[in-house]
DNA sequence: CCAACCTTGACACAACCGTGGTAAGGTTGG
DNA sequence: CCAACCTTACCACGGTTGTGTCAAGGTTGG
């Protein structure tokens, strides 16, 4: 037989069936259908179900977050967009207290001025 | 004044200061604090601010997502393991129905035969 | 034909998310 | 000194996640 039906894969890859379900409905693992509505797994997605149940156990992972990653996988606007925010400049110089934040940027801009200067 | 104090920064940037304390807790924005314990918001904070603002209203997207894309950009581990599992054949062919998959794969393996005899 | 599957849809429920509020107490600036 | 701010720590509450179970009905194979 070349594909499983949804009692059999979640017998073999640890799933329950009603997860099984929960997991397409998520948008990370599609079988196809037999002509007659039945969800067929073949290998590859029987694979896939096994290492995403990995996934989940050894990182503290959501299947929310996996299907974000998906997104992003697949929507490159998306992607674009959390990259350059996550880019941005996300720390300042380490010891030096907030209270002399404009100090210390009024002393760089100074080193920068001298710089320009020499 | 070089820093905006919590409910300053949340009338200028939209958060609520409730809201403020929530991002921060998520990882997302992480303001220093002056000597005595109060959260000081600088330019690139209130930036930040900001444009995250603006991710989440023009995408649709949760502030969790951001934290996990956050989580991902740091942890080269995760984002190994991630990227693998969408990686792995996301796709078959189309239009086979599945219950042809078996004779589907032993086609190709004759094309293959053939094509290595030949 | 009938038992054993499959389908979708619904109800349920604990745990968490996003968000607001409030209370008890420290800090600050005029 | 005192009003107006800040802090953390809670209670609340509707919405979503993850998971199970059940019902009503179609499919399949011996």
């Amino acid at each position: 037989m070349a594909a499983l039906t949804i009692n059999e894969a979640a017998e073999t890859t640890g799933w329950s069936p009603r997860m099984l379900r929960y997991v397409e409905r998520e948008g990370l693992i599609e079988p196809s259908r037999s002509s007659s509505g039945y969800r067929l797994y073949g290998p590859p997605e029987l694979q896939r179900l096994r290492t995403l149940r990995e996934l989940l156990a050894e990182h503290e992972v959501s299947l929310g977050d996996v299907g974000f990653a998906l997104r992003l996988s697949r929507d490159d606007d998306l992607r674009t967009a959390v990259d350059a925010w996550l880019s941005a400049r996300p720390k300042r110089p380490e010891g030096v207290a907030d209270d002399d934040w404009l100090l210390f940027e009024q002393r760089k801009h100074e080193r920068l001025l001298q710089g320009a200067a020499a």
